[in-house]
DNA sequence: TTTTAGCACTCTCAAATCGAGAGTGCTAAT
DNA sequence: ATTAGCACTCTCGATTTGAGAGTGCTAAAA
């Protein structure tokens, strides 16, 4: 006998229509509400039936027999391949969203107050990924010396961000071979990557090692060392507005809480995941265990990469539960992704 | 009629095992069990006419008719200041808090580690409130010149802190008077403090402004730009492990949880209040609304100031249920407070 | 063939009831 | 001053109950 097509638009257009009910009221849909919300003219009893096809489908699931249905991870995902129609944000919104990026002082300013504002927008988790430091611009540094031996290290790169370090010099060095120092990598390299100037001066040290003087050497040595992120930027992930999860009663169990906190602090994860939508452009979407992680089943992460130069250095997102306000939320990341690149761009002056 | 002393020995002995007691178990404990644990050879009914004594005097509370008594916040507050026998901690213990707290690279990280350990080793929240800048010592600054008249101040402070700020210069400047102001700066103010400096500063400038050359006024101009605490660092308050909290089932209800916590993150107000311990030394205990906020009526504060070279510069405590062992947290946060100020000072080297 | 009305059935949730247990306050005896 | 005894109060968990919501199935209608 023939199979009929398990999905057709109907079945389809009641699918959404059940989703998007269940993400305003957080309740089960029933046929008979599902049947006035979908302006099919069509009975309750034919709805059923229909659900019943999409929950063989796995689509949606009901807690008990006699509850309504409400999307299964599966559901979500394809309402939001296929189904989801995002609302535009207002003019006015994108206008004062952007007032509030621009007025930053600086990139690390901008990126906690971009953290801050998702969440406040989103009324959920904002995270924001900071640039790595390997894909940021070689502008300027400078050698300080401190006592014993030791170097006081300024790296300015990029985005005017300002890295200090202290490091040990392999010998003492006097302010003038540091200066010159200073001044070969800075004549040299201005504008290049970080990681590209590294390798650069490593590969130059091994062809050339014996034609070099000692002096020479050491002071590559230095650089190395001085370019070395060793103090990598702490835990470059910045965590706002954790505490509104605690609002959405799925998400409002002790035990479950406190573990989503932790997840979420405990950053290695947290940044294991970001990192791998660094890669392609545009928005993400991992809706509960796709992220990988336990703690997170009942959760739906949002990201969107953003970049400086045309060159996705980060990533941010927020993170809420499972059923959230996608139409809203999806464009909101896309939009505060595109500003805060748009802001780094600006704020990159070159030093003189 | 003579009225007997509301407060004999037998009653404070009794308050005393009853606080230890709740604080032990959480529950309030009634009349049958205090006989026991009182080891007073006293009967029941004893206790209980002795126990309402001690409810008439606002000591302690019944939640209901026929629960036991549990301790008020005067209760607490006596308890605290009359009859507490604080245990001593082990040194085992306290070799290896000083080991981690030591081994730490920067003044900052150690901060860091500092409330991480506060939380981890009470089970509670840990706060730190950093320096304040302006208490810092001031040792050496440096000018560097950006684009477009943009000077970047690195200011070296006590600690080994180092803070860059990027400020607009008044006029452009030469490199060679840059070198200038710097070099002055440091070799006249090193070792003070950076507020005397700027003080120091504007009154020499007021009292000889007749007498100084252009060049040198807009040098003093822009030592004090440099010097202005414009970028204060940012909320100096380390809050950890706040999601500890939750473990306590009189905090744990959500609305109250998160207002406690807005109230910790929004860090103004602790930062007024801790503020106010930096003043006299030792340990600080602040109980239930005695801080002044309504998130806090059910936790207490406890606090300490810690210092370098003998003078108190932050301060740093725990924040938990107003049932906590404060035995054992006492000499806990007495002791960080003094290994972080020793720590502090073995790592300000002065530069060279 | 698709849709629908009807109906018995299932399950949850909130309210009501109940008994056990803990602890009290008071009184009278020691 | 202390204690035994006792009636009383209150909480807490288990159990019951009824209303409400929603389902699946069947048979009739379109």
């Amino acid at each position: 006998m023939p199979i009929k097509p398990p999905l057709n638009d109907r079945a389809l257009h009641l699918l959404k229509v059940l989703v998007e009910r269940y993400i305003d009221e957080g309740q089960p849909v029933g046929s008979r509400a599902l049947a006035k919300e979908a302006g099919l003219n069509l009975s309750p009893a034919t709805i059923r039936n229909v659900m019943a096809d999409l929950e063989d489908l796995g689509l949606i699931t009901a807690p008990h027999t006699s509850a309504g249905r409400m999307p299964t991870n599966s559901g979500y995902r394809l309402f939001i391949d296929t189904l989801l129609t995002v609302r535009p944000l207002e003019e006015q919104f994108i206008r004062q969203l952007n007032e509030e990026i621009v007025q930053q002082q600086s990139p690390a300013d901008l990126l906690e107050a971009t953290s801050r504002l998702l969440s406040e927008t989103t009324h959920m988790a904002g995270v924001v990924m900071l640039p790595r430091h390997e894909t940021q611009t070689f502008t300027h540094i400078e050698f300080l010396p401190l006592s014993e031996g030791r170097l006081l290290v300024i790296l300015i790169s990029g985005q005017q961000e300002i890295q200090n370090k202290i490091i040990q010099a392999p010998r003492e060095f006097t302010p003038a071979e540091l200066q010159a120092a200073a001044n070969f990598l800075n004549s040299r390299f201005a504008g290049r990557d970080v990681s590209q100037v590294k390798e650069t001066l490593l590969r130059e040290v091994r062809d050339a090692r014996e034609k070099l003087s000692q002096e020479l050497l050491d002071a590559a040595h230095l650089s190395e060392l001085a370019l070395n992120p060793a103090a990598p930027p702490r835990k470059p992930l910045l965590v706002s507005g954790e505490i509104n999860l605690m609002d959405f009663s799925e998400l409002a169990h002790i035990d479950q809480f406190r573990h989503l906190f932790e997840t979420l602090h405990q950053k290695e994860d947290m940044i294991r995941l970001m990192d791998r939508c660094i890669q392609s452009p545009g928005v993400k979407i991992f809706i509960g265990e796709e992220s990988g992680h336990r703690a997170f089943d009942q959760c739906s992460l949002v990201t969107s990469s953003y970049s400086i130069n045309d060159r996705a250095v980060g990533v941010l997102g927020v993170i809420g539960p499972t059923r959230m306000e996608y139409e809203r939320v999806i464009p909101l990341v896309d939009l505060t992704a595109k500003l805060v690149g748009a802001a780094l761009n600006l704020q990159s002056l070159p030093p003189s």
